[in-house]
DNA sequence: GCCGTTTTCGGCCCGACTGTTTTCAGTCG
C-alpha cells in the first residue's frame, strides 16, 4: 500500500457512486454500467490501482478505460473527482440509499424525490408517516407498503441481509432432499451463491429438473419449512423459509436442465459476459436454453453450454467475471481445486484438556473414521483461563497421554503434539522458546485484545509470525459472526512476512468464523503463502467444519498442493 | 464509458415477476 494514495475500496465506491448518481439522473443505461463495471474490476485488483493510474497502465485492467483512469488521476492529484461532486449537486445522495431499498430503485427512488421532495431516508420516513407515499405516480399501496415496512425495520442495509453458509447450506440441503424425494423430479441440484462457495449469501437458489412444474412448486409451497410465499410464477417460486432465509426453486425440463442450473449458479456478472460473448457468436443464451438463426435447443448438462461456446465449464467457484471466462477460451485447463478428499489430516482441534467436549482418544477414533491419517490436538494456552488452557507442567502431562495413544495405533494413524497458543496483547508469546520446542506444530492466534486498533493487531501477527517456532497463524482476523466483526488487519503486511517465514495461514472452517475469507486467502496464496484447512472442532461433528474450510479455499482457487494438510504428515517446508 | 469473430464506431444479456396500469415500466436476479 503506498504513501497516502487513495486505496482500491476508495476509488471503487467513488465509481459505484457515481453510477449510482447517473442511474437516479437517467443516464444512458450502459455508461452507469461502464461505472459500476469499474468499480468492482479496482475493488477486486490486488494491486494499488491508483499506482497503475498515475503510470498510465490502468488501462490495461478490463473495464478501465481513458476516462476512468483519468478520473483515478485525478482523485490521487486533488482529493476528488469533479463529475462526482458535480452528481452530487444535482442529485441528493441519499436517494442511493431510497432507491437500495426493496422494491424501489433508480426509477421510483427520482419519483419520491420529484413528487415528495424525500432526498433522504429520514425525509422519506415523514412522507411515510404522513401517508404520502401513494401521491407519487407509479406508486400504489402494494408498494407504498414495502417501503414502509423496509423503513421500519431497524438496521442500516434493510432487504441486504446476508445469512452465512453454515445456516444456508444446511437449509439447502433440506430442501433439495425433500425436492428430490417428489416424484416427479428427476435432478436437483443447490445453485447461486451457495454452489460458487460463498461464505454468505443473500438466499438459497435450487434447480429442479421435473415436467411437472406445477406438482413441483404445490410442493415447495407446502413444505413444513416454509414460512411463506414470496413470489410465485408459472416456473419458479420464492419463499422465506422459517429460518428467514430466503429460498428460490427455478424448475425446467430435464432436457434443458443444464441451460437451468448454468443460469441460476450465475454469477450475475458471469452471465453477463458469457452472453455477451455468446452474442458475438450469434447465439442468444438463456436459461432456456440457446437460439440462434437456424433454430433453437438446450442441453441436459452444464458441459454442454459452456461447449457450444467453446469453452472449458469454469469451476463454479470461480464463475465471478474475474477473468474465468478467457480462461475457459485460452488453452490452458482450469486447476484441479482442492477437495475435502484431499485432506491427509487434521490439526486444529480441542479436547477436554481446555474447552472441548471429548476426550484425545475419542477426537483421533472420530478423525480415523473420517480416514484421517494424523490429527494434531491443539489446546489453548495458559492466558486464555477461560477455556482452561495448558499450563507448561499440563502440556508435558497431555504429551505423555499422546505418546501412550500413539503407542497403540497399529495402522500408521498419528496424534500430533500441537496447540493454540495465544499472541498476548503486547505481541507476546504464551509460551517459552524451550515448551514450543518440543511440539510438532504450533498455531499462534488472537483471542484477546480483539478491539486493539488494526495497526496494532496487525503488529501482534507480525510479531508471531517473526517466532521461528510459530508455525500457523490461527484465524487470522478474529472474526466471529454475528457478535463481532474482524479487525480490519493488514491483509498484504500479513501476507508478505508469512510468504517470507513459510509460515502458513489458517482458514478456519467453523462456520461464525470463515477466518481467512475466500478473498483473503486469494491474496493469501497470490503472495505465495500456502494455508492450512481446519474444522477449529470442539466435538466430533465439529470435525465436518473443515467443509466450509474446504469451500473458501476452492473458491481462493487452492489446489491440493496449496493445503499443507493435504500432504502427508511430516510436512515438508 | 468500454470495446472488438461488428476492431476506432456502433453496438452493448436475458427473462421472470409484480404492481400499476389498461399495454407496460420498474425491479430483480
Amino acid at each position: 500500500m503506498s504513501d497516502g494514495r487513495p486505496g482500491n475500496r476508495e476509488i471503487a465506491d467513488a465509481f459505484a457512486l457515481l453510477g449510482d448518481l447517473l442511474a437516479l439522473e437517467g443516464a444512458q443505461r450502459h455508461r452507469i454500467r461502464a461505472y459500476h463495471r469499474g468499480a468492482e474490476r479496482v475493488r477486486d485488483a490486488t494491486a494499488s490501482v491508483a499506482d497503475l493510474a498515475v503510470a498510465g497502465r490502468a488501462t490495461q485492467l478490463p473495464d478501465i478505460g481513458p476516462t476512468l483512469q483519468a478520473k483515478i488521476v485525478e482523485l490521487v492529484e486533488t482529493g476528488s473527482i469533479a463529475a462526482l461532486e458535480a452528481a452530487k449537486e444535482r442529485t441528493p445522495p441519499g436517494l442511493v440509499q431510497i432507491a437500495a431499498l426493496p422494491g424501489v430503485g433508480p426509477g421510483r427512488a427520482m419519483a419520491l424525490w420529484t413528487a415528495l421532495g424525500a432526498g433522504d431516508l429520514d425525509a422519506l420516513r415523514a412522507a411515510a408517516a404522513a401517508g404520502r407515499l401513494t401521491d407519487v405516480p407509479g406508486i400504489g399501496p402494494k408498494v407504498a407498503a414495502g417501503i414502509a415496512e423496509a423503513l421500519a425495520r431497524p438496521g442500516a442495509d434493510p432487504g441486504d441481509a446476508l445469512v452465512g453458509a453454515g445456516i444456508a447450506l444446511p437449509l439447502a440441503r433440506a430442501f433439495a432432499a425433500s425436492l428430490a424425494a417428489h416424484p416427479d423430479v428427476s435432478r436437483v441440484e443447490i445453485a447461486g451463491g451457495l454452489r460458487r462457495g460463498k461464505e454468505d449469501v443473500h438466499d438459497v437458489d435450487i434447480v429442479v429438473a421435473t415436467t411437472a412444474p406445477d406438482a413441483v412448486l404445490a410442493h415447495v409451497a407446502a413444505d413444513a419449512l416454509v414460512d411463506r410465499v414470496v413470489a410465485s410464477g408459472a416456473s419458479t417460486i420464492a419463499v422465506a423459509s422459517n429460518r428467514g432465509v430466503r429460498v428460490e426453486v427455478s424448475t425446467g425440463p430435464p432436457e434443458r436442465f443444464g441451460d437451468l442450473l448454468q443460469h441460476a449458479t450465475g454469477s450475475a456478472a458471469h452471465n453477463t459476459r458469457l452472453r455477451e460473448r455468446a452474442k458475438r457468436m450469434g447465439v442468444s443464451l438463456s436459461q432456456h436454453g440457446w437460439r440462434d438463426d437456424d433454430g433453437e435447443g438446450g442441453t441436459p448438462d452444464e458441459d454442454g453450454v459452456y461447449a457450444r461456446l467453446g469453452l472449458r465449464t469454469p469451476p463454479p467457484e470461480l464463475r465471478e467475471d474475474r477473468g474465468e471466462i478467457e480462461w475457459a477460451a485460452s488453452s490452458q485447463p482450469f486447476p484441479r481445486l482442492v477437495t475435502q478428499a484431499d485432506l491427509v489430516g487434521q490439526v486444529h482441534v480441542h479436547t477436554t484438556w481446555s474447552d472441548g467436549t471429548e476426550s484425545i482418544a475419542t477426537m483421533a477414533d472420530a478423525a480415523r473414521a473420517r480416514g484421517h491419517r494424523y490429527l494434531g490436538i491443539s489446546d489453548h494456552s495458559r492466558a486464555l483461563t477461560l477455556t482452561r488452557g495448558l499450563t507448561p507442567d499440563r502440556v508435558r502431562r497431555q504429551w505423555d497421554e499422546i505418546d501412550r495413544l500413539n503407542a497403540g495405533f497399529d495402522d500408521g494413524f498419528r496424534l500430533l503434539k500441537c496447540t493454540e497458543m495465544d499472541i498476548l496483547e503486547d505481541g507476546g508469546l504464551d509460551f517459552d522458546d524451550d515448551l514450543l520446542e518440543g511440539f510438532d506444530l504450533v498455531i499462534a492466534s488472537i483471542h484477546s485484545g480483539l478491539a486493539q486498533p488494526a495497526d496494532r493487531i496487525t503488529a501482534r501477527l507480525l510479531a508471531a509470525i517473526a517466532s521461528p517456532h510459530v508455525d500457523v497463524i490461527g484465524h487470522p482476523t478474529g472474526r466471529k459472526r454475528p457478535a463481532r466483526a474482524g479487525a480490519a488487519i493488514d491483509i498484504d503486511a500479513v501476507v508478505e512476512a508469512a510468504a517470507a517465514t513459510g509460515t502458513l495461514l489458517e482458514v478456519n472452517g467453523q462456520p461464525p468464523r470463515q477466518d481467512l475469507d475466500s478473498a483473503m486467502a486469494r491474496r493469501a496464496l497470490d503472495g505465495g503463502v500456502r494455508l492450512l484447512v481446519s474444522s477449529d472442532a470442539h466435538s466430533v461433528e465439529a470435525l465436518g467444519y473443515v467443509e466450509y474450510g474446504i469451500r473458501i479455499a476452492r473458491r481462493a482457487g487452492a489446489t491440493a498442493a496449496d493445503i499443507a494438510n493435504a500432504a502427508p504428515w511430516p510436512w515438508t517446508a
